[in-house]
DNA sequence: GAGTTTGAAACT
DNA sequence: CAGTTTCAAACTC
């Protein structure tokens, strides 16, 4: 089966092992293609790792066919760093994707041959050891895509998994530059700080490291990475397994082989996943947590806080309920609800919140493989909800819609057929679900392209629960949606951006912006009502629960949260005004339909419209809307300024019933989407040379946040303008 | 659930 | 930029 070859000549060594059935072998597992005379000297940078794929640009579905392996950040000039880069707090964050597993296998493999024909081993083909990695890296490979739900065909056939080493502060941890210099103890350290699917994953790289036949290259190997990579050995790593990057490889490896898994493993993966989330994130450092590298894509958005964040619903047994974005991992679970749901933006601008330099990236074992990529993010890159669709039971629409892209692309049930031919189609109940999120849009002749849709226009997907016709607004015509909101856009730069900007300072100056903004937070442009006096959703500004400001040309208001001239939001017993009587039905119609649990103002800090210490937590507080009559979610974003909301503001305005706000604008955004400050672009101090236009009073306009408050310079500056949630959609204009 | 009202968004 | 139209949410019955 081998010819002979020349011991001395290790590519003649090479060539013999290229014919043979295991290179073969491994060569169609590997995505590399045979190398010829690889130089024993090539270090573990050489190893020509493609670079990241360009995820945080736009929630396009990044065609990173070639999967990663390790890198490192250090050096930023370093273009396949640019993932991390990204990252702003991804620094220390290393990759490794199953795929580059099998690479570096082979590579391994390849030197190891090299090396046994230097040193005159014996030259029979050593299949146990040549096999080893083969069949680990296979097991590893199969076992990372244990989390992916096996009925999901684009994630059976999303077979690439990777492994994200996440550089940890390096005070902890054990460090890859510690000790001696040595690839097993390198990779042995390496591999109990892996993270994976499944255990078996872990103990297969294990034992692939330790194999023989890896061990002796590895140590080369390992000098020479010490030697070439000297700052990612120094601090600590920490391997987690991602899994998520499948939705990206669904389209590209749906040829590849399936990988299946059964059912029972998926509540361990989960249960994994939230585990190894939670004792490493959480559990260290609660509120710091997203500051440090090890982070999961599993996402996290759920409306209960972080502490549910991902949470199988172990009744349910639906595994998609794991929503990825190449940003941020974002996931729903619905508090209440038995059924997982998306919430919006979860795919599309996962990306945007990159740039949200506190919050980091959510990395986690996931086993995302459609592409709701947006959310990120941001609402995610999102790509991913794995869906149950095919299990058929209790599946959530929202959920099916997430996996639209991969249904399409495995032939499985179209986002379309559900939402409109199968009673799954229904929508849920708000009322009963207590899931503002649940309902979404109803377009018919928008296309959901247009801003008259609340999902386009929070810049997010359409899922399974709308009921929109003709929709455009989904993965799968993605580049529509990107061009359309970029066209938006470029009419409007703030189109996207959050409607209700709000101080969250305690604005201790009150009575000054009590002349000229009623309460602390405004509608970025103010409303334009006419006949509903601004006390009802038709109204943006009571949709918004704000007081309709100066920016308001509204007739006639009555905004219980304070009306444009200045007075006071609803003052119940306000003499012989009819109008003011009218406002106080209003408040008190307000109050009977959800207000049972209005809290003093003092208490906003608990309100999702409050910045929370830790942003994944904080707006995805469950909520119970008031105004829920049809539950829908609010379609815009909040902008907050400071810390303080601008309820509290009408409590300063002596309003004895604090007016909770309707349900629209206080959509929870998926983790990450709140508390991240304003583009530069908002910031613009409302400058005459802002993008924001402050135009006469009859006019319509889109003012500067800061326009829209008060005067005084000294508070501007020290508020903090904060967006509630971002627009999901990435940034089209990102270099 | 159908029809109406409303005002934002889009269009001209 | 203003007026008009379109649109979909909010609302009413």
């Amino acid at each position: 089966m081998m010819d002979t070859p020349e011991r001395n000549q290790i590519g003649s060594s090479l060539s013999r092992y290229e014919d043979s059935p295991v290179f073969n072998y491994l060569s169609n597992l590997s995505p590399i293609k045979p190398t010829k005379s690889a130089p024993i000297n090539q270090t573990f940078t050489s190893l020509n790792f493609s670079s990241l794929p360009s995820i945080f640009t736009s929630p396009h579905v990044s065609s990173h066919k070639e999967s990663r392996f390790l890198r490192s950040t250090p050096d930023k000039s370093q273009s396949e760093f640019s993932y991390i880069d990204a990252c702003s707090n991804k620094e220390n964050e290393v990759i490794v994707d199953v795929n580059q597993l099998h690479k570096y296998s082979s590579e391994l493999h390849k030197k190891s041959v090299a090396l046994d024909s230097l040193r005159g081993a014996p030259l029979e083909p050593r299949h146990e050891e040549s096999d080893l990695p083969v069949e680990l890296l296979q097991n590893l490979k199969a076992n990372a895509c244990h989390s992916i739900t096996e009925d999901s065909s684009q994630s059976a056939e999303a077979a690439n998994s990777s492994v994200m080493i996440d550089q940890g502060p390096s005070s902890s941890g054990p460090a890859l530059h510690k000790g001696p210099i040595g690839w097993e103890s390198l990779i042995s350290d390496g591999a109990d700080l892996l993270m994976f699917d499944s255990p078996n994953m872990a103990k297969d790289l294990k034992a692939l490291f330790k194999s023989p036949a890896v061990e002796r290259v590895g140590t080369l190997l390992a000098s020479q990475f010490l030697q070439d990579t000297p700052d990612f050995l120094k601090s600590d790593s920490t391997f987690l397994v991602d899994a998520c990057e499948l939705q990206n490889e669904v389209h590209h490896h749906a040829e590849s082989e399936r990988i299946d898994y059964a059912h029972d493993d998926f509540p361990n993966f989960m249960t994994d996943c939230m585990t190894s989330h939670s004792s490493e994130n959480m559990d260290d450092e609660p509120t710091t947590s997203l500051h440090r590298g090890v982070r999961r894509r599993c996402l996290v958005f759920d409306t209960n806080g972080a502490q549910n964040f991902f949470l199988p619903d172990p009744s349910s047994s639906n595994p998609s309920m794991c929503m990825h974005d190449n940003k941020k991992g974002v996931t729903s679970k619905n508090a209440d609800s038995s059924t997982l749901r998306i919430l919006p933006g979860i795919g599309l601008h996962l990306n945007a919140l990159a740039t949200s330099g506190d919050h980091g990236v959510q990395v986690s074992v996931s086993s995302c493989s459609t592409s709701f990529q947006l959310p990120t993010t941001p609402q995610e890159s999102v790509h991913d909800v794995l869906t149950g669709a095919s299990l058929g039971k209790n599946v959530d629409p929202g959920m099916i819609q997430g996996s639209e892209d991969a249904s399409l692309a495995s032939g499985l049930v179209s986002v379309d057929d559900i939402n409109h031919n199968s009673p799954i189609k229904k929508r849920c109940k708000p009322e009963s679900s207590g899931d503002e999120s649940c309902k979404r849009c109803n377009c018919k002749k928008s296309k959901c392209l247009k801003l008259y849709c609340e999902c386009f226009a929070a810049g997010v997907y359409c899922i399974g629960t709308c009921a929109c016709q003709n929709c455009f607004n989904k993965p799968i015509h993605e580049d529509t949606v990107l061009a359309t909101r970029k066209q938006i856009e470029s009419r409007n730069p703030l189109a996207f951006a959050p409607k209700v900007i709000r101080t969250s300072d305690p604005l201790p100056d009150v009575k000054d912006e009590v002349v000229s903004t009623p309460a602390s937070a405004r509608h970025k442009r103010g409303c334009n009502c006419k006949k509903s006096s601004c006390l009802k959703k038709y109204c943006e500004c009571y949709q918004g629960g704000v007081g309709c400001s100066i920016n308001c040309r509204c007739e006639s208001c009555k905004n219980v949260f304070g009306t444009k001239d200045g007075s006071a939001p609803v003052a119940p017993h306000d003499d012989d005004d009819d109008e003011e009587e009218e406002s106080e039905k209003v408040a008190k119609k307000i109050n009977n339909k959800g207000l049972q649990n209005a809290k003093p103002h003092n208490n906003e800090e608990h309100s999702p419209n409050t910045f929370p210490a830790t942003p994944l937590r904080l707006t995805r507080m469950p909520v119970q809307l008031p105004f829920s009559s049809k539950g829908k979610p609010p379609r815009s974003s909040f902008l907050t300024v400071g810390s303080a909301s601008g309820l509290q503001a009408s409590q300063k305005f002596g309003k004895p019933n604090y007016v909770k706000p309707p349900p629209k604008y206080q959509r929870n955004y998926p983790a990450g989407q709140n508390e991240i400050e304003i583009p530069e672009m908002l910031r613009n101090n409302g400058s005459p040379n802002s993008v924001m236009k402050t135009g006469s009073p009859n006019s319509k306009r889109v003012s500067s946040p800061q326009s829209t408050f008060g005067s005084s310079p000294a508070r501007r500056s020290t508020r903090k303008l904060i967006l509630q949630s971002i627009p999901s959609f990435p940034s089209l204009t990102q270099p």
